[in-house]
RNA sequence: GGCGAGGUAGCUCAGCUGGUUAGAGCGCAUGAUUCAUAAUCAUGAGGUCGAGAGUUCAAGUCUCUCUCUCGCUACCA
């Protein structure tokens, strides 16, 4: 491993088709930034980066949908996601964007520079062209009919009735998810990145953390779900993948004939991370070049876990092939934060949104900070409640940190009139919490080294533990009666206890600890001082006040409501009543033979998740039906049940099994079901429906 | 379906290369205390470490089977 002390920090791009929430501010902001803070007040050279990511597919199909450009979406996230992590305080040296002209031309020369090496195959390939929507189509915005088991909606990359792995030209009656037409077949070139030629290093980078049969770096300090998930991936094979979309959104691909072409949205939008550094030195008058080349540099990509795969695998072939740049140290990828028991959901609307809570909750920021920074999801998924939030911020930031720093400055304030006291000789007692405290910053230091940062935020609260430990073990104000000398030195490590504090949890709660040194009069940003005695006696402190209010039950149960809310008027927004189908006849409809039947067998067919082979007695005979409800029943949980049957519907092979009929359901807008049976007694089985 | 990561006290989570009575914070109980935002301090009660089998003198920690959760699954960012 490298000594240097130039760091090179990013945290994911966010996407910029919504609002950022606290599930990303967990994953890949807030570590960042604690250990960008933390590196900066060590006096290193640290630039921490980062960008809306603007391009893709999904932009553009939701300008579509909401009819406007591409450039109003993402011109409104933009705003939106730079004035949250301003206001929690995430301390980006640049925050960018991909659809700046600075990154178009960065990211097009970045490209050129590979194509000219030979690092892309280009191959023409006959696609579907949607000449309606004039644009190709990915395979996912294909259907059509399945050559396998004639479902009609099949995908263009799979047949989700029979699983099958489908290319979109082997389906019948293509048809466009965009327009509804028939989309035709038309020649396009695509640059392909053969990323199969580069297993055999990645897998020495990964597993070895060797580069070239250097070492790189430890691969014991990776987290063991990202070397996993990497590995995974290599033993699997890579596989090629295209570079360039067909589409008009995004950077043009810089090569004569690729007219209509961009680059891949996962190709682009990591070297968005270099062009904001290019913005940034340039305003600094740096030269970027230290912090992407120098082989001294460490660079740390802080992510979350789904993007993974891009940060461990694509982009180092991407760096490598280029040659000039490092490769990053470390990818200390977060896994989930879930939310109320749930899984935050941007479409679901099931999230708490960093714009909202800043509105919600003002000069309470270190308070999310701390909350989030307890329970990131470092090892494995984890869970934020309201009622969790609540009690973390009364029972630890309010009763533990604040309450200490205010006995700390009350009693001065009562015996001293703000003047830091002078100490006399210190005893055994006093000797034991300076050394305490010089314990602290190697314990935070390595923690945070480590990409620990629970630990080593709760090692940092343990400096304001062990001051009111202190403090009650001391009892100054009983012996102010009997030994006023002695209660100066308690009064004066008391204080030093609390600018301790300021300097250690700097980087977690900055707005806290700028308050506790301003009233000190001390520097919270230099960690040279942690563990030491900072203060000067004689100088004068102002009251820093109240650090922490608390919450009150009442704006807990008030978040769980509106959350509740939100998602209700969501799910209800997004469910839109289809229209009603072509007129069909009295004939037609008799033709149908709908019948009352009992399920009395069920079974999970195996090897799938949705299917349920049932037996049901249809008062006509007993017989096997095959339905798709496995994700809403439990097999034993409808043994009994009445249902509505289509029997004479012809039967059909479903995973080698035969389906003779059909199971009437309801389906609700959250994508689960319901039985249509009949709702009073005496409809016995084999009776007609109609 | 395949692969990866998880399933440890009421809650949120630590437990490295297997080794004394399995840890922390919060919550809970009891006691002490009043300078302080009814705050603090001490002590204590809570766990068949997802289920089962195996290897070993010894397994939460290794192997196998099963089960639940989450993620990835190759032009859906």
């Amino acid at each position: 491993m490298s000594s240097s002390k130039r760091t090179m920090v990013t945290s994911a791009l966010p996407y910029a088709n919504g609002p950022i929430h606290i599930g990303h501010i967990a994953g890949a902001y807030l570590p960042a930034d604690i250990y960008v803070r933390h590196l900066r007040s060590k006096g290193e050279d640290v630039a921490f980066i980062c960008g809306s990511d603007e391009h893709g597919a999904a932009i553009t199909l939701r300008a579509k949908k909401e009819g406007v450009s591409p450039k109003e979406i993402v011109d409104k996230y933009h705003v939106l996601m730079q004035k949250a992590f301003i206001g929690l305080g995430i301390s980006f040296d640049y925050y960018h964007r991909t659809s700046s002209p600075e990154h178009h031309q960065n990211a097009q020369e970045f490209f050129k520079v590979l194509n000219d090496k030979g690092a892309f195959e280009v191959k023409t390939e006959e696609q579907y062209f949607d000449e309606e929507a004039q644009q190709f189509l990915a395979d996912r915005y294909i259907q059509g009919t399945c050559p396998n088991c004639s479902n009609e909606k099949a995908y263009g990359d799979q047949c989700e009735s029979c699983g099958a792995d489908l290319s979109p030209t082997e389906l019948i009656n293509p048809v466009s998810t965009l327009s509804g037409s028939t989309p035709v077949l038309k020649p396009t070139s695509l640059w392909y990145l053969p990323m199969g030629d580069h297993e055999d290093w990645l897998r020495d980078y990964i597993v070895k953390g060797e580069l070239d049969g250097v070492a790189h770096h430890d691969p014991k300090m990776w987290k063991n779900h990202v070397i996993g998930q990497c590995k995974s991936w290599i033993d699997g094979g890579l596989h090629s993948r295209a570079m360039t979309r067909d589409l008009d959104w995004g950077v043009p691909v810089p090569v004569e004939g690729a007219d209509g072409k961009v680059l891949y949205v996962w190709l682009d939008a990591p070297i968005g991370y270099i062009s904001a550094t290019k913005e940034w030195a340039k305003e600094q008058g740096k030269d970027w070049k230290d912090y992407w080349q120098d082989e001294n540099t460490n660079l740390i990509h802080f992510i979350g876990k789904d993007n993974i795969v891009f940060h461990c695998i694509i982009f180092p072939i991407l760096l490598k092939s280029h040659g000039a740049y490092n490769l990053p140290l470390n990818v200390p990828a977060n896994e989930f934060m879930n939310l109320e028991g749930q899984k935050i959901s941007t479409s679901r609307n099931w999230a708490v949104w960093v714009h909202e809570y800043l509105e919600e909750f003002p000069g309470k920021e270190d308070e999310m900070r701390y909350v989030l920074g307890s329970i990131m999801p470092e090892q494995k998924d984890s869970e934020f409640t309201w009622g969790d939030f609540k009690d973390r911020v009364n029972n630890e930031l309010a009763d533990v940190l604040g309450n200490f720093v205010n006995r700390a400055f009350v009693l001065t304030k009562k015996y001293y009139d703000g003047i830091i006291p002078a100490p006399g000789e210190l005893n055994d007692a006093d000797q034991e919490l300076i050394k305490a405290m010089a314990a602290q910053p190697k314990k935070i230091d390595e923690a945070i080294c480590s990409y620990r940062f629970r630990e080593a935020q709760m090692e940092a609260m343990n400096v304001a533990r062990l001051g009111n430990k202190y403090l009650t073990d001391q009892e100054p104000w009983k012996v102010i009666k009997s030994d006023p000398e002695r209660v100066k030195t308690v009064i004066h490590l008391s204080l030093q206890c609390a600018a301790n504090c300021a300097v250690m949890l700097d980087c977690f709660l900055p707005n806290t600890s700028a308050k506790i040194a301003s009233a000190l009069g001390i520097d919270s940003k230099d960690w040279s001082s942690a563990g030491k005695l900072i203060l000067e006696a004689g100088s004068s402190i102002e009251q820093p006040g109240i650090l922490f209010q608390k919450i009150e039950q009442a704006l807990v149960d008030a978040q769980v409501a509106k959350l509740e809310a939100s998602k209700a008027a969501t799910v209800a927004a997004a469910f839109s009543v289809e229209a009603q189908k072509e007129s069909t006849t009295f004939e037609q409809f008799s033709a149908m033979d709908i019948r009352v039947g009992t399920i009395i067998e069920a079974e999970k067919v195996k090897k799938t998740k949705k299917l349920l082979k049932l037996t049901i007695d249809t008062g006509i005979d007993k017989r096997t039906v095959v339905s798709g409800i496995a994700e809403s029943f439990a097999p034993e949980d409808i043994l009994g049940q009445q249902v509505c049957l289509l029997v004479n519907l012809e039967p059909r092979s479903i995973k080698g099994i035969e389906s003779q009929g059909m199971v009437l359901m309801a389906e609700k807008s959250d994508g689960s079901l319901a039985f249509v049976a009949p709702s009073s007694g005496g409809v016995g089985n084999g009776m007609r429906v109609s």
